[in-house]
DNA sequence: GTAAACTGAATGACGATTCATTCATATTTA
DNA sequence: TAAATATGAATGAATCGTCATTCAGTTTAC
């Protein structure tokens, strides 16, 4: 009846694997990664990663969708309890650079390893992240019909310009030497995006 | 003393399996392309591909480089010709874009596939893309001098911003199924980067 | 004629996936 | 209760296809 193998011990497996996977993953990419590598950092045999995954691909997939699943439903949820747009982008900004920092490996398979392929990317842009892009633009609009945003923006633009400037944030993060806070970040961003970079007249 | 067998047909076939890997690139991604296909789309046998570079890694290397110094090269050029720091980072969002529209095939090496690895990424970092940072850097800290710019903003954030903003629109250019032109872009970018979404207080 | 350029079949390494086997545990039987 | 049997999760060695790279031989250019 089960679907995988585990009854008794709560899908224990399966989570050492996908666990197992973003770092391996997050630390040779995704196709200088063995099957067996994976298996090996899970402490289980190459062909048990086969009884709870179909494929390789199938593992980087479920990767990605456990966490955009989580992401977007923290993000919903607590958008509930903020009023004004203004601060619903800044949480946004916040949740999207603490969620990141809060596991450099899976911020890793995002940044670098999902955007290797088109093929990923296309699958990635049709699913999760439009989903995410979509919240960014129904907020964006609500602010401009509170006459808080100018009007004469295109929001959909403004919304990958917004997402665009975070996502820059954290590859620069991921890629840096340096140990740092990418929290902060978020009031940078939300300075520039908000009032833009010109001196008063 | 020539590093290459071409000394009479003008570096013919080095580059004719630079357009040729550009193409195939594109198509397939880094990893699921075949050698044998670079060869057979620029029409000689695989082993040439061996007396022009050292590895397909390199031919990955050597597409990079060449554009990128193209790209600074020419930049740099047409920046001398402007003199208000917010029309030279006009200049260079429109350049930037229009560079990426003029080679769809190359764009999406840029942005897929030299990114698919932390290594590549790494090399790209510290190269190229750093250089390229650095213009906008100094353009945004040229303009603070002149008290154009905000004062209290930090010029490597805005910069990155500005990067990551003129980087995700294309991305999405490549994503999309619909054509659109990319360079009008530029302007909604620097709409907003220059002067925020708020709507007059 | 010979040196440089080119060819493409052969090589060798690699790594995803498979599957015959093992073994711990659950179920049945007496 | 305890021995006998069944179950299916887990194993990991073997398979099989896939290329990057090489190199012995051929063609071209002068």
């Amino acid at each position: 009846m089960a679907r995988n193998p585990n009854t008794k011990n709560g899908g224990d497996k399966r989570e050492a694997i996908l666990r197992s996977a973003i770092k391996v993953f997050a630390s040779k990419g995704y196709f200088n990664s063995k099957v067996a590598d994976i298996a090996g950092k899970a402490k289980i045999a190459d062909g048990t990663v086969y009884l709870y995954f179909k494929s390789k691909e199938e593992i980087l997939h479920s990767i990605f969708d456990r966490a955009m699943d989580e992401f977007i439903g923290d993000g919903k949820k607590q958008l509930e309890e903020i009023h004004e747009s203004d601060k619903k982008l800044r949480r946004i900004a916040e949740l999207h650079l603490e969620k990141m920092s809060t596991d450099r490996n899976l911020a890793i398979v995002f940044q670098v390893q999902l955007r290797g392929s088109i093929k990923f990317m296309r699958e990635f842009s049709s699913a999760g992240f439009a989903q995410y892009l979509e919240l960014i633009i129904k907020t964006f609009e609500e602010g401009q019909k509170e006459k808080l945003f100018r009007k004469d923006l295109n929001p959909v633009i403004c919304s990958k310009i917004f997402f665009g400037a975070l996502d820059e944030m954290v590859t620069n993060w991921i890629l840096s030497k340096k140990k740092y806070e990418l929290r902060p970040m978020a009031d940078e961003v939300m300075k520039v995006f908000l009032g833009g970079v010109m001196a008063e007249a």
